[in-house]
DNA sequence: AGAGCTTTGTGTCAATTTTACACTATGCCA
DNA sequence: TGGCATAGTGTAAAATTGACACAAAGCTCT
């Protein structure tokens, strides 16, 4: 796999951790890369959490964030955005959360704030598998989330929320698609982020219209219907249009 | 002046502080409240700064915003939103910075990360005064802002971008206006966050077809011209209006 | 080979919103 | 009373939005 640096002469700082919310598109939903902790000793509780870890005193919270996506999927370079610093004292209220910071971390009773990040990765990227610590990672509709360990499903709603304005803004979504996709999915994306129904050709005649699709001269093949048109994002296009002080979308 | 409650039992987190832009309105700009840490003995670097303060171990992030504000205006019950969080290891790399801290902190070199706030008052309701952590407060126009300790300027650009953002989806500008305004105070004070210049015509006509200002039967006194009406927020009518589902200005 | 299934791809019209733009009214002041 | 400064007001053209339905393409099954 990959090869991630030690940091050399870099201590773990025991007050402050990054979470990453993971989101991929799976062409029907958004979906979210959950860990599985594992069978939670005493008592019940929820098995899944974030992927996240304690800072190193010599990165910075990007950085951190960075390496934790990267020890979890080998994946770099990845669309990274902060959602926010999350820390309630009483964050740790659950005796399954207790107990399983008690097998990972040095000081399991610290106050700890944690900075929350979301990241757009492109699902076929990635197929999940154990990692060092996960006794199991995937990807799990995000509409199925129903809760997470400590206070992640409040970051993971906030995260939701940051990506639904963000969208808006910039076409960020495209970090969630393949290179060549089609309208239809680039469709379906923004109604599952948004969590609403966008009119099929209002939708495409708004984002034809902003001219930053390069429409390649393909179909798909072997799909039992008329095959779609695949498109690809436009990057130059991108950077003319907010260059001149475009700055929403208009969903 | 207030009373700012002990917290009994409890410590200083020496890694995680909170820093407050706290924007004001003097009818013209947009104004920030600086604390001037006097004069830096070995030296040059910035004198201002945001106020901040490390946070204590049994308050959360928001309590410790509040508590920063309060200590600083004795204001109470203002308009909070968090920024983000902040924490290059270099962060201190100012040697004014560090003699600084060493006046202020107990483990003046630890590693901060900082959760920076934003915050709406109105001006009127606070006149700057020297407090325990300031030889000096004073309101700023936020344009004229050049320099900062620490990373304090970056986070300044981040909290009007935020601002900015904000204000385009929320009427959170009441916050920095008197009880009582005029649309023309408003008009500026939109054009003052935005950065650009809005056509009065047109800004008065969608304000007033938000139906979220109450005109009051009363005029402005001692103006040297046409005085103007005067005109109240009303929270209800906003309700009202979100409850539909409404989110968006479009300025 | 043909019928049926599934999804793609397309245009128009009405309603709404946006933009650009200039003059009169009111009250203070000298 | 004249001058100054800001308040307050309407309209027309252009752009955008929202609602809406049907033919085309390729696959599958028989």
């Amino acid at each position: 796999m990959h090869h991630i640096q030690k940091k050399i002469g870099s201590e773990l700082n025991p007050n402050v951790s990054v979470d990453c919310v993971i989101f991929g598109f799976d062409l029907e939903q958004l979906t979210v890369l959950l860990i599985d902790r594992g069978e939670i000793p005493s008592g019940s509780g929820p098995r899944m959490a974030l992927p996240g870890n304690l800072i190193y005193d010599n990165e910075n919270l990007d950085q951190a964030a960075n390496r934790v996506l990267a020890e979890l999927t080998g994946l770099e370079n990845i669309y990274l955005e902060q959602v926010g610093a999350f820390g309630d004292p009483d964050r740790i209220h659950k005796e399954s959360d207790r107990e399983w910071l008690k097998t990972i971390r040095a000081e399991p009773e610290a106050r700890v704030i944690t900075v929350a990040y979301f990241s757009l990765v492109q699902m076929a990227d990635y197929k999940p598998q154990a990692s060092s610590f996960a006794k199991n990672a995937d990807w799990t509709p995000v509409s199925d989330v129903k809760e997470l360990a400590f206070d992640h499903f409040e970051i993971l709603q906030e995260a939701k929320e940051k990506l639904k304005q963000k969208i808006k803004i910039q076409p960020i979504g495209f970090n969630l698609l393949p290179e060549k996709f089609t309208l239809s999915q680039l469709h379906r994306l923004y109604e599952s982020i948004l969590d609403k129904p966008l009119d099929k050709r209002n939708f495409r005649r708004k984002i034809q219209k902003l001219d930053i699709l390069s429409s390649l001269r393909e179909k798909q093949k072997g799909v039992p219907h008329k095959p779609s048109l695949l498109y690809e994002f436009n990057e130059e296009k991108y950077q003319e249009l907010t260059q001149t002080g475009f700055d929403n979308f208009g969903f």
